[in-house]
DNA sequence: CTGATTAAAGCACGATCGTACGAGGATCGC
DNA sequence: GCGATCCTCGTACGATCGTGCTTTAATCAG
């Protein structure tokens, strides 16, 4: 790897741990350079703009994400067993992969408003992870695990639900026991899947 | 009314509205200063910090809220109907409330990692909104609506879940079929704690 | 109406923001 | 090992940030 894009790729890891801190909004050209001991000029000609590097640490977080929770996912056999592994990676990796909170989540609402390649950037990648639940899902209906006629994109929209209740329980009002609770809110979302 | 309250009433109110789009850290002394057509300096005289001025959001967003939802829920008879309104007024609330998108869900990402002040009365609001939740829901347990056993608390988070997870389809993914996804997960939820 | 209080503006401050440019040193292909 | 390319830095810019202070104008109590 050139020495260029492997210090790219440090300062975006770096960015991406800032950025749970502190939102993508809050992210600092000087701010990262002192926290990497770059000089700011050093680190702003790696992007050419701020907004490169706020989609630099989307696309990072994405590629992470895909290797922690997809591609585990992927390789658990097809039907509800694959949901099932999909919900438990996608958990624990929102509980452990950042010091603060889930990139992600945090973007959701900071962008929601602020049109760009930043927000589309977001927006296609949260697109593509609907899609991928409620194609899994649909594979647990082939697989006769679900009954036929279950909504899978209301599954996905469920599931989500139970992430995002999670990490506001867990992140916002510190409450040691939304884990758990996320846990239960899945075991009766698969429960109603299996039957009506 | 005084006159200097009215006008930090004034200001506020437009601060929500400036914030449900930008965010709280997004707020600005400046823009928020030309945007209500005041001096820098003159704006700045009602709060001593941006903290308070933040603050002050929140205080007034939840004014709002309590005026807009938990009243009329409050209004309405108790048990499972006053549930029901509870979440009409409350996904109604979130969806023509603010030009952007709800103050406490971006307030809620933005600040999980910031204490002060400012996050201590979020939290305060979010815990309040909680119990408010529960309670009414031990109240339809009481009143036979819903199964002795429920538990009021997991229907809680659960119920916050679908008000994320509707917020985050139609405000981020512009989801026109949002609201039908969050009223059909809600209308399962009162189908399960009716019975087992 | 008048005297005391308060609201708002003007201006200034140090700090930090994102971005640009040019020079020096390191890295790499040959 | 040399020449071209590519990193990284120092420095600088205009803008804007949050926050003081001082002065004028409006409000309010008696």
């Amino acid at each position: 790897m050139p020495k260029g894009a492997q210090t790219r790729r440090a300062i975006v890891d770096d960015a991406v741990q800032v950025a749970s801190k502190v939102g993508l909004n809050g992210l600092t050209i000087g701010q990262l350079a002192t926290h990497t001991g770059m000089s700011k000029s050093g680190l702003f000609a790696h992007f050419q703009s701020k907004e490169a590097l706020q989609v630099g640490v989307l696309e990072r977080t994405r590629e992470w994400f895909v290797a922690d929770v997809m591609a585990p996912a992927l390789a658990a056999p097809r039907g509800e067993p694959r949901l099932q592994v999909l919900y438990e990676r996608w958990r624990n990796w929102v509980d452990h992969a950042f010091d603060g909170g889930c990139v992600l989540v945090a973007a959701a609402s900071e962008l929601d408003d602020t049109p760009g390649m930043v927000r589309d950037s977001l927006v296609r990648m949260e697109f593509d992870l609907h899609e991928s639940i409620a194609t899994v899902a649909a594979g647990a209906v082939r697989e006769g695990h679900f009954r036929a006629d279950l909504d899978v994109e209301q599954l996905a929209f469920e599931l989500r639900g139970i992430m995002l209740a999670h990490h506001h329980a867990a992140r916002l009002l510190r409450d040691a026991g939304a884990g758990e609770r996320a846990d239960q809110a899945f075991a009766a979302l698969l429960s109603r899947a299996r039957s009506a």
